[in-house]
DNA sequence: CCTCCACCGGAACGTGAGGAGT
DNA sequence: ACTCCTCACGTTCCGGTGGAGG
């Protein structure tokens, strides 16, 4: 192996000339300048929010759509539009945007939305009912509209409701100000857990985003191409073939970002010259791994002991496994790494939760006389898996652990 | 046609952690 | 500080079952 000077190291990797002129632009945190297909959306929402340009309050806003279909984008975008529209005109108003995922509860919820008022409140400590105090003096001290926009609001709710209830009614308290809300949600059933008073004052207007299909994320990705990559870097078929991925994805506008995106990175860390539709099919591979991977990684100790011992068998050449053997294999694998051996109920469950999460594949067959059982086959690669799951601490002590596997009574 | 295997999967219940209310 | 409630995770119990072999 070749030794390079230090300075060389960075040197050479910045001679190859990027693919690149802003990467930026195909990720999802990035607002474009206009969304194609979009455009109804957009005028309902500017159409429901122009009161706000009025001094009025605007309604509730209830947003609803899969992953990936422009929620977020189309929010905020409007957003911007608004505050822009109403600098011009001297009205108060400004949109604030939360992701209820990062702010998973009401306390921090409300800490946030004081603090962009200025009031500085402590990250724990304070009961909520005075935070909320604080906050509604905060907006209060003059006339404004304020437009608060709460992206995957349905994690919120599954920690309670009472934050939204709180904020539907806080215009009763308020004197000068005026405060309306956006939710968006991708799961269309959120509100049956919600209470009726709040889901009528929050889905005062809903708008439905429907998915793209292959032609309007090809549309998307061509804008946004233009503007992320040099010139001619990008082979016919790439657009095209990542749009057809993405439909395939339930038209998951920010999976074909993804992968335009990879598929870029891919092709420079090969050095090549222009972006071609292999990269996109390793972009998609890549990306697929990747999910597997973090998935396995956050899965609970059983389950990895379940999913190992599924592995263990296939690579003693069992192409079909049972529940019987996999639990057989579970228990010796239990006693190796001191963990409490669940029941054979119990282990089906966690084999019915990997197949659900993709990472098996569990059909009930009957085998006559022999009985009926779940035969498991592995859907994922088992080289990557396997170090995933060795990384555990616990299960680490496993690699080289060769299971007693009883005789098949019957093949 | 009946049997009977080797599990499936529903139901009810137990337990402990964590949050809300008081 | 206390109780109460919910929720995730597991267990126990058990009726149910598709089809190869008798």
């Amino acid at each position: 192996m070749e030794n390079k000077s230090l300075d060389g190291l960075f040197e050479d990797l910045l001679q190859n000339e990027s693919l690149f002129k802003n990467k930026e632009v195909l990720r999802p945190s990035y607002t474009p300048a206009s969304l194609p297909h979009r455009t109804e959306q957009v005028n309902t929402l500017a159409t429901i929010l122009v009161s706000a340009l009025r001094g009025d309050t605007p309604s509730n806003i209830l947003i609803y759509g899969k992953t990936g279909t422009g929620k977020t984008a189309v929010a905020r975008y409007v957003g911007i539009e608004l505050e822009r529209k109403s600098d011009d005109i001297s009205i108060d108003c400004s949109v604030l945007y939360l992701n209820c995922e990062v702010i998973d509860t009401q306390y921090r919820l409300l800490a946030n939305l004081a603090k962009h008022f200025g009031e500085d409140i402590p990250m724990t400590g304070w009961p909520t009912d005075q935070v909320f105090t604080k906050f509604k003096e905060a907006i209060d001290s003059k006339k404004q509209v304020i437009i608060i926009i709460l992206d995957e609001i349905d994690k919120l709710v599954k920690k309670g409701d009472d934050v939204l209830y709180n904020l539907s009614r806080i215009n009763t308290d308020l004197k000068n100000a005026k405060v309306s809300m956006i939710g968006i949600s991708n799961d269309l059933k959120f509100t049956e857990f919600l209470d009726p008073r709040v889901k009528s004052s929050l889905g005062e207007e809903e708008i439905i985003f429907p998915p793209y299909d292959a032609e309007q994320i090809s549309d998307i990705l061509r804008q946004r191409a233009s503007i992320a990559y040099k010139e001619e870097v990008l082979d016919e078929m790439v657009i095209p073939l990542c749009s057809a991925f993405a439909a395939q994805e339930h038209g998951d506008a920010r999976r074909a970002l993804d992968l335009l995106r990879v598929a870029g990175e891919l092709a420079e860390r090969e050095n090549e010259a222009n972006v071609g539709e292999v990269h996109v099919r390793m972009a998609q591979e890549k990306i697929e791994i990747d999910r597997i991977v973090e998935v396995v990684r956050t899965l609970p100790t059983q389950s990895k002991l379940a999913l190992y011992s599924v592995m263990l068998l296939r690579n003693n050449g069992h192409r079909n496994v049972t529940t019987g053997e996999v639990y057989n294999v579970y228990r010796q694998l239990c006693v190796n790494v001191d963990m409490d051996i669940l029941t054979q109920r119990r282990v089906t469950d966690l084999i019915s939760e990997l197949d659900m999460l993709g990472i098996l594949n569990a059909v009930v067959v009957s085998k006559g006389r022999y009985g009926r059982t779940k035969e498991i086959v592995l859907s994922v690669p088992i080289e990557s898996t396997r170090r995933v799951l060795l990384e555990d601490y616990r299960l680490g002590m496993l690699a080289g652990f060769k299971p007693v596997i009883t005789a098949q009574m019957h093949l």
